[in-house]
DNA sequence: CGTATTTGACCGGCGC
DNA sequence: GCGCCGGTCAAATACG
C-alpha cells in the first residue's frame, strides 16, 4: 500500500457507517469535471468494496483523481483543487444502492469442503474457492453518458451479456496488458440509466497505460497498485 | 490486414 | 438431476 493510499484511509475515505459492511461511498466535488473522452461529467458517487482491499479502490480514485486533476491542470492552471482536498466527503443517503451480488461474491458465503471428496477434489475446490475470495473487487457508481470510464489502463472488451432483471446489458472488459488479469464490469442501473456501474476485480501488476508512454520510472511499476 | 468488438454457445455454480 | 443464471470463450464481423 502507498502511503497516499494510507493517508487517503486516514482522512476517511472509506465510510462504513450508513453501508452495509463491505461498503464505502464518497462523492467528487460538484465543481470535478472529468476530461474528456471520460464523460464523467458528474460526481463519482459511491463504490462497494472488498474490506481487506480498500487500498485498492484508494489508488483506482487517486488513478481517476489524478488523471482529472493533471488534465485540468494542463488547460487552465489556476489550481482550484488538487491532491488530497479532492476527496472532501459528502455523505448523503441517497447514495445507498443495493450490492448484493458483489457482497456475495466477495466470498462472505461459508465454503464448506466436504469430508467424502478426493484429496486433489479438495483441493481444486480450495484453490477455487481462494481465488475467489481473494480477487479484490470493487465497483464505483458513476454518472456518466459513456460506459467506460479512463481509468488510464487499456481494456477489451470480451464479452456482454443481458443480466436478469435490468434492461441494460452488462459488459465485460479484460485489461489488454499481458500477464495482467484484472477484469472489470460494466453496467447501467436499471433504476436509473445516467449511473454507470463498474466492478473492477483484481490488482493490476502495472502503471497505467499513459504511465508507460511516460516512460515512468521501472521501480515504481512493481510497486503499483491501485 | 491486423486488431477490436459482437454475439451465440458453452460451462460451472447454485438452488430447488 | 435439472434448470436457471452469470461469466467466459471463440468464431464471425466490423473497423481503422
Amino acid at each position: 500500500m502507498s502511503s497516499s493510499s494510507q493517508a487517503m484511509l486516514n482522512q476517511g475515505l472509506f465510510e462504513e457507517q450508513e453501508m452495509p459492511t463491505q461498503m464505502g461511498f464518497f462523492a467528487f466535488p460538484a465543481n470535478l469535471s472529468c476530461p474528456a473522452p471520460l464523460g464523467c461529467h458528474q460526481s463519482l458517487k459511491a463504490f462497494s468494496i472488498e474490506s481487506a482491499d480498500a487500498p485498492s479502490a484508494a489508488n483506482l480514485t487517486e488513478t481517476l483523481l489524478s488523471s482529472a486533476t493533471t488534465a485540468k491542470h494542463r488547460d487552465d492552471s489556476a489550481s482550484d483543487f488538487g491532491g488530497p482536498q479532492l476527496l472532501s466527503l459528502q455523505r448523503s443517503s441517497a447514495n445507498f444502492w443495493a450490492w448484493g451480488e458483489v457482497n456475495e461474491c466477495l466470498g462472505s458465503k461459508k465454503i464448506g469442503v466436504d469430508d467424502h471428496l478426493g484429496v486433489s477434489a479438495m483441493k481444486m475446490k480450495r484453490i477455487k474457492a481462494r481465488r475467489k475470495v481473494r480477487e479484490p473487487r470493487f465497483c464505483f457508481k458513476t454518472m456518466s453518458d459513456v460506459d467506460v470510464l479512463d481509468d488510464g489502463y487499456k481494456w477489451r472488451k470480451y464479452g456482454q451479456k443481458v443480466v436478469k432483471n435490468t434492461q441494460h446489458p452488462r459488459s465485460y472488459y479484460r485489461c489488454t496488458q499481458d500477464n495482467c488479469r484484472v477484469k472489470k464490469r460494466v453496467e447501467r442501473l436499471a433504476e436509473d440509466p445516467r449511473m454507470v456501474i463498474t466492478t473492477y476485480e483484481g490488482r493490476h501488476v502495472h502503471s497505467p497505460s499513459h504511465d508507460l508512454e511516460d516512460s515512468q520510472a521501472p521501480s515504481q511499476l512493481n510497486n503499483f497498485f491501485w
